[in-house]
DNA sequence: CTAGACCTTGTCACCGGCGTCAAGGCAACC
DNA sequence: GGTTGCCTTGACGCCGGTGACAAGGTCTAG
């Protein structure tokens, strides 16, 4: 399978794969004419990378999944590394609802001020203008 | 007031200051030697803009808060154009925390599979080994 | 022989809010 | 006049995951 291919059945682009194989995500043999030849398992590893980055993984988060993987796991989650990753990132999530949270509230509370002000001011004008 | 002292007066750097400049979100006279000299005034604007930023707006949502606080008034919040970017990035928070709520549900599940299928290979290890 | 559909490496561009360095002008004091 | 400390503009770097383009090699069909 050469790199076209295995963009498309990952549904990525060939500038993605070669990106990944930059930073040891991906890896590919090369055939006499010099061109990447992916095996099947490498559509594995490139789907498993592509549903972490969706999710919002980093490239350097999902290493040891790859690595879990290439273990010869069904699965990229059941290692050690890759649940510490998974626990760590679900910290990372709790604190970004916690985060957003906060300034919702603010968010919210500055609104209801500032349509109090403008009412108040709109009272005020007509109470001038009579 | 030079540029040095506005900084520190309001927390931030000179760069960030003349940033701002660029962005059209913050005025400054000059003296005759080329300086620039900001009034009390420009204190104001330059911690609103910094409020809203810590709390994560971008520069371009921030313009009608400073425009706002030009016109008079004390908040920059009072104004149609504030109060409109204030919903915009309310429904955007709240968008952002349905999203991470989706991620850390399919965080938990995949951490809990990921656990199961682990406990499940640890009892085979030890059935194989005796 | 040629067209076109692949492949290769390398490089620039993007987004946003700055940090940081360069090279120089101005003010004030010793 | 020399040092120190402010100020000026300009330009590059960063982070991450690509898109897009250039200039070339390779394979296949007509």
């Amino acid at each position: 399978m050469l790199i076209g291919e295995l963009a498309e059945r990952a549904g990525t682009s060939t500038r993605a794969l070669r990106y990944y194989e930059t930073h040891g995500l991906v890896r590919a043999d090369r055939s006499a004419n010099g061109y990447r030849v992916y095996d099947e398992a490498e559509l594995h590893v490139v789907r498993e990378i592509r549903a972490l980055l969706a999710v919002g993984f980093g490239l350097d988060d999902i290493r040891p999944f790859v690595a879990c993987l290439r273990a010869g796991n069904t699965s990229g989650h059941v290692c050690p590394d890759s649940v510490a990753v998974l626990r760590r990132k679900l910290a990372e999530v709790d604190a970004g609802i916690e985060r957003l949270h906060t300034v919702r509230r603010e968010l919210r509370d500055q609104l209801a001020h500032a349509i109090t002000q403008r009412e108040e001011t709109c009272l005020r004008l007509r109470g001038t203008a009579r």
